[in-house]
DNA sequence: ATGGTTGCCCCGCAA
């Protein structure tokens, strides 16, 4: 099963680039970020034709999330649970039963800029949120994979000029904490479980030649949980893409899992 | 070098 995270930066400025990759690179499951649209104008002709059942969770004007499937998908939640006041859509939950059954859970974290400030104290509340339903989640023992844009440059490996970030709320030393604590509820970094060092990235800026430069940061990334992690085969970075026409700022990222 | 670019859809804000 190959599942693959793709920031694509507004579904309607993506719709050439979207199923050219989705043709090319054929993932099983895909979790998309900032579709920009709300569920009623999201533009299903897109996609017509390549195979994919959708669910959305969408927003006007910016955020939005949605999951594709080739196999079918059960059990969907939209919105991150803990706090019913929050209307940013970010996160989005379904099974997808392959040869067997895995939990998506593809999500959108908060940027956090400028930081100090409400930004970045959402962020932060944001994470504790995620902490609390990754737990939940991992005591059902399934196969769990929390794929998406986390906004979270974890190391200074990730990132081209790491001084360029210090004072970023992507790699603030609170940010890198609260991310580590994911991580320690016994998640693994799929891309770090097969590739060591620097140079590996999944977003460039669209300003000051930031790609032509190779002025990087790897902020997409995908949690196992050690059920999931049992079945990894394969991770891969699609940089590629970002050299395409009319590219999103962020490239596919994917894995493939023996399920 | 306090710049630069893109997307949303009504133009300023988010990234």
């Amino acid at each position: 099963m190959k599942i693959a995270s793709f920031n694509i930066n507004g579904i309607k400025a993506r719709a050439e680039a979207l199923p050219a990759w989705l043709k090319a690179a054929e993932p099983d499951v895909v979790a998309l970020q900032e579709i920009k649209s709300t569920d009623e104008a999201f533009p299903h002709e897109v996609l017509d034709g390549l195979g994919y059942q959708i669910v959305t969770h969408g927003q006007k004007g910016f955020n939005g999330v949605a999951l594709l499937s080739r196999f079918p998908l059960e059990d969907v939640v939209c919105g991150l649970p803990g706090d019913d006041e929050d209307v940013q859509a970010r996160w989005i939950e379904a099974t997808v039963v392959g040869d067997r059954a895995v939990r998506i859970c593809g999500l959108y974290l908060p940027n956090g800029n400028p930081a100090p400030g409400p930004k970045y104290d959402y962020k932060l509340a944001w994470m504790a949120r995620m902490h609390a339903r990754v737990q939940t989640l991992l005591a059902t023992e399934e196969p769990l994979v929390f794929l998406g844009d986390y906004n979270v440059i974890p190391q200074d490996e990730d990132a081209a000029k790491p001084e360029a970030w210090r004072e970023d709320a992507l790699a603030l030393p609170q940010t890198r904490a609260a991310f580590r604590r994911l991580l320690h509820l016994g998640l693994t970094d799929a891309f770090r479980a097969r590739v060591a060092g620097p140079g590996h990235f999944t977003f460039w800026d669209y300003q000051a030649g930031a790609w032509q430069r190779n002025n990087g940061i790897r902020i997409d990334h995908l949690l196992l949980s050690p059920q999931a992690a049992d079945l990894l085969r394969e991770v891969g970075i699609d940089k590629e893409v970002r050299g395409g026409e009319k590219p999103s700022d962020h490239v596919p990222i994917w894995i493939d899992l023996n399920a």
